[in-house]
RNA sequence: GUCCCCGUCGUCUAGGGGUCUAGGACACCGGGUUUUCAUCCCGGCAGCAGGGGUUCGAAUCCCCUCGGGGAUGCCA
């Protein structure tokens, strides 16, 4: 989905202004949080067209790498939009990776839907799956003789072991503990190796674990949080890195594939901060590098827990079925745990790269609101240029049950800019598009109970008088709107019984504009509709 | 339980020792425009979690408490 879509009114100019008196801000931003002092810190200073030579010397190579094992949900397509918000700004590399390692719950049709809204979003990456590139393959399905190498250096080097305690021992010791306060107690740490040959002899097939050095301290230097500081001692004991069927577990092959496919920054949720030290500690055995991290905060609902299912529509699919725009979606899940130097909240992607900073990030979880993302979705239905947006409302259109392909197309974007104003998504469109659209809607029951009167009856005999006397031209409408005042009738009583007789409703959009789009056809009917009905 | 993160209007946020009687946005309430409704415009309501410090001065720095979240899986 092209962003060119809206002609955006909001203050460019100003804002620059205000970037140059802001960098010092941002520079205090980066000093703090930052520990060293590399040229990449200028990349996050310096719009991207405007860094000179020597600043680009390092690429930066990012990542996004979803589990596809359903939907893409608000709280992953967040990510996957800041990572893609800091590539534009820094002209880095984004790599799509897809962890698969979790064989029962993954699927290739949710891969497929899962990159499929991706672009919907409009998120371009240039290494993936489908794309290739020069780290690849990018499946971890698809890379476990590579971690295999890994495991046999990690048993080796004395780093891992392979453990055989069972699932229903595992869950026995747990048990027997306080609710969440197992610990890995070691028992397969020091087997000899008579032992071990003893429980394979039983066909126990083991599990592989790392064996977590002690008193270690492991400092995570968050680009978002500041340093977080962590100790060996209680990451919860050696933990699993290779399930007993031989495919390796998250924790142990991100690390690896994040330094195989030359990462240089992980911007991820917060909620893998806190595993963020096991990853590091296998980094360290296996002598590899490891990235910087920005961890992002939360999404939560509106009862502050992670957002899920329950708080109501989570998946972006339905929310381009329901008629969002990626660009208010995309705008929104932006603004949610930042903010632009000036306080403008309607800002198209381009802008949004240009003011944004890994680093003035909020660190606090923020509220998922509805009602706000429907306002500026209706903001960007409003912007949008009328050709683009009809386009868009067609297929909503469709599925309220009209057909639009025999409708003149210059006809449909007049009705569009006169009804777009009350369609906060493009669904909406089906609830008032009928006034147009039927030979004769029916009437809801405001609009039916306010023609049950005296007065308005002799609207209607006034309307009907006004068609039998009026021609059927293209310029009827002022004329029929003339004559109908000639009932006697006066002020809303008039106005609200013609907007009854020829819409159905009380609402809507103004008569001398709507009259010419309904026709002189449909008014013709309708007046006869409201004038059988009653009159009876 | 343990470890980690986080606390400014109902919600998203600005703020980073004095310019804060704390600014903006959504929502809500009132008014104007629209002979309707929506849009649009104007106005209003509403907050520094609590307690101790430090300081001439604290929303801002420090400590404690409380509250919220995350992790603690042969999920990612």
């Amino acid at each position: 989905m092209p962003h060119l879509l809206f002609h955006h009114a909001g203050g460019c100019h100003r804002e620059q202004t205000t970037e140059r008196v802001a960098g010092s801000r941002r520079n205090r931003t980066f000093a703090l949080r930052r520990s060293d002092g590399d040229i990449r810190q200028r990349d996050e200073t310096i719009d991207n067209h405007e860094r000179p030579a020597y600043a680009r010397r390092i690429v930066m190579r990012l990542r996004f790498a979803p589990s596809p094992t359903g939907y893409l949900h608000i709280g992953n397509a967040r990510t996957a939009i800041l990572n893609y918000l800091i590539k534009r700004k820094t002209g880095a590399t984004l790599v799509l990776r897809v962890e698969d390692t979790d064989m029962e719950r993954s699927s290739r049709e949710s891969e497929a839907s899962i990159l499929a809204d991706l672009r919907w979003l409009g998120i371009e990456w240039d290494e993936g799956p489908d794309t290739g590139g020069a780290h690849g393959p990018y499946r971890q399905s698809e890379r476990f003789d590579i971690y295999r190498e890994y495991t046999e250096k990690l048993i080796a080097s004395g780093s891992a072991y392979p453990c055989y305690c069972t699932q229903d021992e595992l869950d026995a010791m747990r048990r027997e503990g306080r609710e969440g306060a197992f610990e890995y107690p070691g028992t397969c740490r020091d087997l000899t190796a008579a032992e071990r040959a003893e429980r394979e002899a039983k066909g126990l097939k083991p599990t592989v674990r790392f064996r977590v050095p002690a008193g270690e301290s492991v400092t995570v230097n968050d680009l978002i949080k500041g340093p977080v500081a962590f100790s060996s001692e209680n990451i919860g004991g050696d933990f699993i890195i290779v399930r007993s069927d031989g495919v390796p577990v998250y924790n142990y092959i991100v690390i690896i594939d994040d330094a195989l496919m030359a990462i240089t920054h992980v911007i991820r949720g917060e909620d893998h901060l806190s595993n963020t030290p096991k990853q590091i500690l296998i980094a360290r055995a296996l002598g590899l590098p490891v990235p910087e991290y920005a961890h992002l905060a939360l999404v939560m609902g509106d009862d502050r827990k992670k957002l899920s299912k329950r708080h109501g529509i989570t998946s972006v699919d339905l929310y381009r079925s329901d008629g969002y725009l990626p660009e208010a979606l995309v705008n929104y899940i932006a603004m949610l745990g930042w903010a632009a130097e000036s306080g403008e909240e309607i800002m198209p992607l381009d802008d949004i790269v240009r003011h944004i900073e890994i680093g003035g990030l909020a660190k606090s979880a923020a509220v998922f609101d509805f009602q706000k993302l429907r306002w500026m979705n209706a903001h960007y239905i409003r912007s949008a240029g009328i050709g683009a947006i009809t386009e868009l409302f067609v297929p909503h259109i469709e599925k309220a049950g009209y057909a639009v392909a025999g409708l003149d197309r210059a006809w449909l974007e007049s009705v569009i800019a006169l009804t777009r104003v009350y369609c906060e998504v493009l669904s909406d469109i089906g609830r008032i598009i009928g006034v147009f659209l039927e030979e004769v809607p029916a009437l809801d029951d405001d609009a039916a109970a306010f023609l049950d009167d005296d007065e308005a009856r002799r609207v209607i005999a006034a309307a009907q008088d006004a068609i039998a006397a009026s021609g059927a031209g293209a310029d009827f409408a002022p004329a029929l709107i003339a004559a109908i005042k000639g009932s006697g009738v006066k002020g809303k009583k008039l106005f609200l019984s013609m907007r009854a007789i020829f819409t159905g409703r009380l609402a809507g959009p103004e008569l001398d504009q709507a009259l010419p789009l309904i026709g002189f056809e449909k008014c013709a009917k309708r007046v006869e509709a409201a004038r059988a009905r009653c009159s009876a």
